[in-house]
DNA sequence: TTAAAATCAGACAGGTCTGTTCATTTATTT
DNA sequence: AAATAAATGAACAGACCTGTCTGATTTTAA
C-alpha cells in the first residue's frame, strides 16, 4: 500500500500549507505525479481524504506522546508539568500548522457536513484525552481541568500560527502550570 | 448610506452562519435583494467587502467593552475581573460565532493573501488591547498576562464554537481569574 | 509467459465562483 | 418638471471545482 501513503502524505502538506480548501484535487495528483483515477480508487471521495488525514493527524499526536516517557513519571504534579513541556514542544515544531481538525472545522462550518461532524469528534476526543491524564494525576476537578488545558492548548496554537514567534505556546505552558498547582 | 449598511449587514451574517468563503457573492445579493452591480459599486471587491465586515466586528467588540463601566472600577483587581467576566457574556452571547479574524485567517491561510495580512493586524490588536487594560491595573508583567488572556480569549470562543454548551467560556473565565490573582 | 490488476493521460460533464457590461427603470435633487 | 445619480435584471467571460469514464500502458503475480 504504497501509493495509498503517497497520496496522503502530498495531500496532508498541501492541506497544512494552502489550506483544505484550496488544495484541489487537481493540485493534489500533480504534486503526487500520479492520475487521477488513481487517487479516487483509493479515496472514493475528497471528503473521505480529508477524513483520512484528520484521523492520521490525531492518531501520530496521541502516538507521539504515549512514546514519550509521559506515563512513568511517578509524581502526579510532574506527569501534569511533562504533559505541558510536550505540548509546547508540539506547537513549536517547525511542521505544526495549527490543529488540523480546528482548522477542518472552520473550513467545513456547517453543523451537517461530514468534516466538521468528524472535526467535533475529535475535538472531544482530545478534551477527554486531556481529562484523563489530569484524572489519573489525582486533579481535584479533572474534568474542568482538562478543558481549561485544553483551552489553552487550542489557543497557543491559534496565535501562534496567526502571530509565529510571538511566544504563545510558552505562555500557554506556564499559565497551564499554574493551573495545574492550583488544581492537585 | 443605507445601501451600503444593508449589504454588509446581510454578507456579516451569510459568512457568520456559513462562513466566508461558502457565501458567494450571488448569494449574497440574492439575500440582500439587489442587483450585483450594486454591491460593486459600495465593495470594488469581495476582499473589500470581507475586510470591511471584519473591521465592523472588530469595532463592535470594543465599543461594547468600552460602553460598560469597565473604566469606573477604581480598583484593579475590579477592572481585570469584569473584563473576564465581559468577555464571557460576548462569548456566550448567542449572536457569537467565533473571532471573526481568527475564523478569516483560517479560511484564508495565505500568508501573502490580504485577508490574512488583515486578521493578523486584528489579532495583534487584540492583544495589544488586553495588555494595555492589564497595564493599567498594575499587573506584574502586562505583557504576558495580556497574551494569557488572550490566549485563553480565543481558545474559549474556539471550543465553546466547536462544541456549544460545553462551558468553555466560563471554564476559561475561572483560568483567567486565577492567573490575574497571580499577578496582582 | 500469460493473465490479472493497477496506473496512466486526458477528455468530459455539470456545477460553482468573481467580476464586467449594458440597457432600462427607479430615486433623488435642483 | 428636468437633470443627475443610483439601482435593476440578466447575460457574459474566464476560471476553477469534484467526480466519471475510456482506452492504452505498465506493473505485479501465477
Amino acid at each position: 500500500m504504497k501509493m495509498r501513503e503517497r497520496i496522503l502524505a502530498t495531500a496532508t502538506n498541501l492541506f497544512e500549507s494552502r489550506g483544505i480548501q484550496a488544495s484541489g484535487v487537481d493540485t493534489i495528483i500533480a504534486e503526487a505525479g500520479i492520475a487521477k483515477a488513481t487517487l479516487y480508487k483509493h479515496f472514493p471521495s475528497k471528503n473521505l481524504l480529508i477524513t483520512a488525514y484528520l484521523r492520521e493527524k490525531s492518531d501520530k499526536f496521541y502516538q507521539w506522546l504515549s512514546s514519550s516517557q509521559l506515563s512513568k513519571k511517578t509524581n502526579s504534579l510532574e506527569i501534569l508539568i511533562s504533559l505541558c513541556e510536550l505540548v509546547e514542544q508540539w506547537i513549536l515544531t517547525p511542521e505544526f500548522h495549527g490543529l488540523p481538525f480546528h482548522i477542518a472545522s472552520v473550513e467545513f462550518p456547517d453543523p451537517d457536513h461530514p468534516i466538521n461532524q468528524y472535526s467535533a469528534v475529535l475535538a472531544v476526543e482530545l478534551q477527554g484525552y486531556l481529562s484523563k491524564i489530569a484524572a489519573t494525576a489525582g486533579a481535584k476537578d479533572a474534568e474542568a481541568l482538562g478543558q481549561q488545558l485544553t483551552i489553552l492548548f487550542e489557543g497557543a496554537a491559534l496565535v501562534e500560527r496567526l502571530s509565529p514567534g510571538s511566544g504563545a505556546a510558552t505562555s500557554a505552558k506556564n499559565a497551564a502550570i499554574m493551573l495545574i498547582r492550583a488544581s492537585i
